[in-house]
DNA sequence: TCAGCCAATGGGAACGTTCCCATACGGACT
DNA sequence: AGTCCGTATGGGAACGTTCCCATTGGCTGA
């Protein structure tokens, strides 16, 4: 190790190994097999002696392979994006790959900056999950031979895979669990898809399942912010139950979380009225008597999103790829009604689908 | 816009604007005094026509500025270190910095990784919230001028400033809630200090506290997942109240959740045995009778330490500086005895200690 | 009127890499 | 024995910027 202010270059490490630059570039660019053992030896012992580190900014501004992913996250309080995070840090990590994180906390201009800070590190791939307009940044960038994974979002004009929910998939576990549960009149709660096309495939899919005929449903499309709307929009769908029981699918953790306080607030009885939502959350088992979920596959999401990238750093241009994943049922109390009163220790019985299904398009 | 695959040069924009790129550098380091208004008209003239956008790799190798803050963070997963970040973000951006996040996952390995990834991308300073341990790369980088913020560690040997929590103020507005609602016994939970100096910090002023003799009270250092001691521990504690009420102070989020959880497994009822925990957690209101919780103020805590970034940045190496804040206490039910149960609706009444005490050591 | 200076600009050498090309050498062919 | 090739190495030119040091020309003050 040394102390000197300035962090030792590869020409130091050079002279002080008696061999030249290149030599000492090679072995730092992975083109180890091509030196001696011997050259090896020495350089390992200069590069450990100065306690040299390759300078990214100088290999990034020569071309050669960053060894960054980026990732451009929409809202990072939301636990469902970092959990995603989570499982994309730890595939990256595996491969041998940093992971720089922007978060652009739903602001449009934010966005725009973060991808161009991203691009501009020369990163060799991106994962976004954002807002998704002004696509024309991302087309860019897909243009320019980046490769990019985009989470539960599509967009059309973008060359990039997709990665996210099977959302038909999670809608049709939901309402086969409800209805199974007896309830006879559904709910499907959404903040507004605008963009955000895997809200948009689950409300189609609710209303597609809804205009099958077997289906009493309705559904809701609302600001979570609007409390006054919610909650009559609430009370009038109770009302409008008659003899079927009622139930609610939620179309995110945040709504759940939203419609978990005005029911609370309201007097509703969970279970009474069903409860469901699409993501699982740490306090889903702890508010009385617990909240049925859905959960999705995070990790696995994750892991899927980094394998994407790494496919297309080595191959060429393929189609653009889409990969979807089932998710896992959690039944609790707020989808079982009175008759029988949930046991305190954690009466959660695991119903699993793990099934994978991929699909190209 | 130019569609070419490379991104324009300084050069390119130099010759189509018919001036020296000594001049276009000159235009975006901020020495746009320096030139004359017709020469930065014909400078942002070609550069928006090739869509200029400067290289930071270059920059960042000639020794410029980069603009980027760094922060290392020890578990994404921690909604308070989620909130820490979102404050840190604020800050950045109405500052015009980028920040650069990366999680180590509590992996000392991964954490000596991501700090000379950061390091090396020339950071203008760095934000951790990290397990502490090897402070020898830390102590390193700040020796080598380059700005730091500890958030919730205190490390000696390190020239750091630090941000965070009035550990002192908290403990003791905690205690004087839980008493005030009439709890004469109290048990402090924590997790195993080590190296995190403020569990310590909040650990032993609840001692200090106890010896003072005014207060029946005792502590529990704990592994989480080591339920059969925990379940143990509070079943000792609470048949150790005897006649006095008894109530557990938890010192973080995390602890607040385990004990959440395994006080409804194991029956004991919320309020009638006094629950309070450090961190203000989403679901806090939510879970019956809701929990009583002390909130840090984790925006202005993230606008603090870039605060101290950014003086650091300027000024030359002064002591380094140490900033505490004072949290918001918001009581709810599970601080409130059977005599009154809490009304449903949001029966949370706030009172606001914020008072921002400012010590420098 | 001329030295001296300041303000505006430009030329060129760094910064630490990678990569193309050149060199040296040994062995397997013709 | 001479040619050819493959393998192990080194030299030097990029990469896109910043910054030091000119070089201009107009203006002030003696």
């Amino acid at each position: 190790m040394n102390d000197r202010r300035r962090p030792a270059t590869i020409l130091e490490v050079a002279r002080q190994a008696g061999v030249s630059k290149t030599s000492v570039s090679r072995y730092y660019s992975g083109e180890r097999e091509r030196l001696s053992g011997a050259m090896r030896e020495r350089i390992v012992a200069a590069a450990t002696a100065l306690g040299y580190q390759p300078n990214p900014m100088a290999r990034g501004l020569k071309g050669g392979p960053s060894g960054l992913v980026g990732m451009l996250v929409a809202d990072i309080r939301n636990p469902f994006s970092v959990a995603i995070m989570h499982g994309v840090e730890q595939a990256c990590r595996q491969a041998g790959l940093s992971l720089m994180v922007c978060n652009s906390d739903n602001d449009l201009e934010q966005e725009r900056q973060q991808l161009a800070l991203l691009s501009s590190y020369r990163i060799e791939g991106l994962v976004v999950n954002a807002t998704g307009r002004h696509s024309d940044a991302l087309a860019q960038l897909a243009d320019s031979g980046t490769p990019l994974v985009l989470l539960d979002r599509s967009l059309a004009d973008v060359h990039a895979d997709e990665v996210g929910l099977d959302n038909d998939a999670a809608i049709d576990m939901a309402i086969a669990h409800l209805r199974e549960q007896g309830y006879g009149r559904l709910l499907f709660i959404t903040e507004p898809p605008a963009q955000a096309s895997s809200r948009q495939a689950r409300l189609e899919r609710f209303n597609q399942r809804c205009r099958d005929g077997s289906l009493s449903g309705d559904t809701l499309v609302i600001e979570l912010g609007d409390r006054q709307r919610l909650d009559q929009a609430l009370a009038r769908f109770v009302d409008s139950a008659g003899d079927s029981r009622p139930a609610i699918l939620c179309a995110n953790g945040q709504v759940t979380l939203a419609l978990t306080r005005r029911m609370k607030a309201l007097g509703y009885l969970l279970g009474e009225i069903g409860l469901m939502g699409i993501d699982e959350l740490e306090w889903c088992d702890l508010t009385e008597p617990g909240i049925t979920t859905l959960a999705q596959p995070t990790g696995a999401i994750g892991q899927a999103a980094v394998d994407c990238l790494r496919a297309r750093a080595v191959g060429p241009r393929q189609a653009p790829q889409r990969a979807t994943f089932a998710p896992t049922l959690t039944a609790r109390g707020s989808t079982q009604h009175a008759a029988t009163p949930s046991v305190t220790a954690e009466p959660s019985s695991v119903s699993s689908l793990s099934s994978t299904s991929e699909t190209s398009s």
